[in-house]
DNA sequence: TTGAAAGCGATACCAT
DNA sequence: ATGGTATCGCTTTCAA
């Protein structure tokens, strides 16, 4: 246990109030020598404050929680999203309380995490990539604390990338490269994407916004089917090996399998199709920096706190959506995005 | 502002402790008819406890710090290890609060995080995968919480992977397969390592003790200087054609060179060496899953929570270094290990 | 079965 | 320039 003030009070001799000014006004009003002794002894005493007393006197957390689903692949939590929401918070004196919640339990009325059944902080940033389940919708309202949703399509409240917006532009970037055969690579085609994220299909009809823009047909590669990894590669040897094939192909995620693929089949790398994936952090292959749909996660994570601090200080208003718009990444510094439009 | 229980106890017209004592101890000791009554007010109103204020009085925050540095590659976070250390400490009802440490600004003597200055938590884990500055260390000890330093060899109070285990394991899980020229990978060669991980290190002396106690000669693959990114895949090319090349090849992490090199080669699948790279989540190279030496970031986690807990009790004691074992992760569930010695 | 009072550490307000 | 007192929301102890 650190000392307190009263017992710096004690030990000096001067009384707690006496002590907390010097301690906290920087000893405004007060004389020197009272100042030197008692930070003095506080120094000695390795005194530092609470803040436990200091946020219930203040009537504030100081707090923001970050929700987080127990469910891989829910939340989607890159490092550098925790770290721009930790330093935009830490701006502003607050802390970063991490808390997950299990899907699963949820719907057991008896069961409540901690964070909800207690007042711990003074709102919640939640990443909660899917559709959330409505147990959980609920018990964030009923705890009536002001609450942002990363990386979520909602009516409101709500901080998120423009994957409609990045599709388009992966088509504005290889159109200004001269492509027009440019193929978008879909390998989850006869799965359900109601329950994938938005960015799944949003992705694939930016692109065919962004082909019907430039007066293209969209060109969709895909199977009938799902194709699962193990069978990514052979397949993509079957569209290398048609005699039109795409000079440039759009993809999700994962741009290597063309590239293997083309690899296996004896291609050099300038043979293979361009391939521009989306991503949040750089990409090589082999020391290779591929060209990429970037979407600066930073923008995200301070864009959702600027947003929840806006509603701290109204709760009640409802904040229209906000969109990260993606680039592309084109080498070292070199950036491609479009014009305000 | 939610409601308090003095709140409740005015209108219900009982008095502050009755509440608290029917809402805490399950109305252990009163009538069911002033416990439906305080327990349906208590709904309506929307009561939750104040963590604050209950944290007050039992001296405790009820909540561990997490100190990561701001210097990227300083502090290694993946979402396995956040995971698991927030649900170990969840399990024991404790927050966790996430606190980044700006490794220049720590010299000026001006400049102390929030989490150092004021008194937040119970305890740090405090996660700085290379040798810290002084500054820092100074700080938190003066802080005078018990700590625990995760990835960081030390004395004393710490958690981090065996890697020089890790290194022996490979080459004794290679023998297994009847390998016999089996190769170091190394590309830092040239760069002072003293500033490095450990593991940079290690997994290379563990790798020479495993082939020595197997009565093989240690085989390092390196060039006398460091080599980049972009050089590298050229690099295993010359490697790749020497007569009497390695058959398995293990190498710090990135796998992918050596098999790009050998595709590129015009090689097969097969004629190219085995590749056994060090991580903590399955690796595949275009759908192809790689044997690995895994590490269970969730055995980290839990591990460094442990040992901070026990530190709290008694946080004079200084802690023995915990080490966490690797395995070789062959396919689905299939594992490789040594027995426990 | 219920209530009154004290206290956790810090701050604000009002005295002196 | 300094101190007294009340307060934040809750729990603990003791008394009725």
């Amino acid at each position: 246990m650190p000392a307190s003030i009263k017992e710096i009070a004690k030990m000096t001799g001067y009384s707690a109030q006496t002590v907390s000014r010097v301690l906290n006004n920087n000893g405004a009003g007060h004389r020197k020598s009272t100042c030197d002794e008692i930070l003095k002894v506080a120094e000695s005493m390795g005194y530092r404050p609470n803040a436990l007393a200091r946020a219930m006197v203040l009537g504030k957390f100081g707090s923001i929680g970050l929700l987080l689903s127990t469910n891989a692949g829910r939340s989607y939590l890159p490092s550098s999203l925790l770290t721009s929401i930790h330093d935009t918070l830490a701006d502003q004196n607050l802390h970063l309380t991490i808390g997950r919640l299990p899907d699963e339990k949820l719907v057991d009325s008896d069961y409540m995490p901690k964070m909800l059944r207690e007042w711990t902080c003074d709102g919640f940033l939640i990443n909660y990539t899917d559709h959330a389940p409505k147990e959980m919708t609920d018990l964030i309202h009923r705890s009536r604390l002001p609450s942002i949703w990363i990386n979520n399509k909602r009516e409101d409240d709500c901080v998120h990338p423009d994957d409609f917006g990045g599709g388009k532009l992966a088509v504005e970037y290889l159109r200004t490269q001269g492509h027009t055969r440019i193929a978008y690579l879909h390998y989850r085609w006869g799965e359900s994407l109601e329950d994938a994220h938005y960015s799944v299909v949003d992705r694939m009809e930016g692109y065919k916004a962004g082909m019907r823009e430039a007066g293209l047909d969209p060109w969709i590669l895909t199977k009938g089917h799902k194709i699962h990894q193990e069978a990514r590669v052979e397949t993509c040897k079957e569209w290398l090996v048609l005699p039109d094939r795409p000079t440039a192909v759009i993809t999700y995620t994962s741009p290597e399998y063309i590239q293997i693929a083309g690899l296996e089949l004896g291609m050099k790398w300038e043979e293979i199709p361009q391939v521009l994936s989306f991503s949040d952090r750089p990409v090589s292959i082999a020391g290779r920096p591929q060209t990429i749909v970037y979407l600066d996660q930073y923008l995200l994570g301070r864009a959702a706190v600027e947003s929840l601090l806006e509603k701290t200080l109204n709760p009640e208003q409802k904040l229209a959506p906000k969109k990260i718009e993606y680039c592309v990444n084109i080498g070292p510094d070199k950036v491609f995005r479009l014009p305000p439009s």
